[in-house]
DNA sequence: GCCAACGTTGGC
DNA sequence: GCCAACGTTGGC
């Protein structure tokens, strides 16, 4: 089992789009740092659903339930897409601010590269996230 | 293969 | 809206 985390702008797609529509495909990633971790993805992985520009703030779990295949919206054989459904909301958001307070989470590549769209993240920080938010997985 | 120019992302 | 960070492109 492996943790991710994967960043969309709320007013493009939110996570209530995404529980809205119970599934989506996660495409359109068009960087090789991300596109390799999207390929390192198994189904039943699990990954933190980042709201940037607006919110700056974790706001749910989301599940991968199919692994990289291609990105139809691309003829370019390079990029992939994987399918990912809504597993859990946080019950409380856990915001950029709250991350970089927490020297645990100094790491994170969400802080150390904030740009990247796809990236990692370990068991340690997703538990520590998981505890900030005060959820607990179903 | 280097590096300058340029484009994009995302925090502030 | 600005700008830093950083990835990509293309000339040499």
């Amino acid at each position: 089992m492996n943790y991710w985390l994967m960043k969309s702008e709320p007013d493009v797609f939110s996570y209530d789009d995404l529980v809205k529509k119970k599934r989506e495909l996660w495409d359109g990633v068009r960087n090789y740092t991300a596109r390799n971790n999207m390929r390192a993805m198994k189904k039943g992985d699990l990954a933190f659903f980042y709201h940037s520009n607006i919110g700056k703030e974790i706001v749910g779990i989301v599940k991968i339930v199919k692994e990289a295949y291609p990105d139809p919206t691309t003829n370019d054989a390079a990029w992939v897409c994987v399918d990912v459904a809504p597993k859990q909301k946080l019950k409380n958001p856990v915001s950029l601010v709250d991350i970089k307070a927490n020297p645990k989470l100094a790491n994170m590549k969400l802080v150390k590269q904030s740009r990247l769209s796809v990236s990692d993240v370990t068991k340690e920080e997703f538990e520590e996230i998981l505890k900030m938010s005060q959820t607990s997985l179903k």
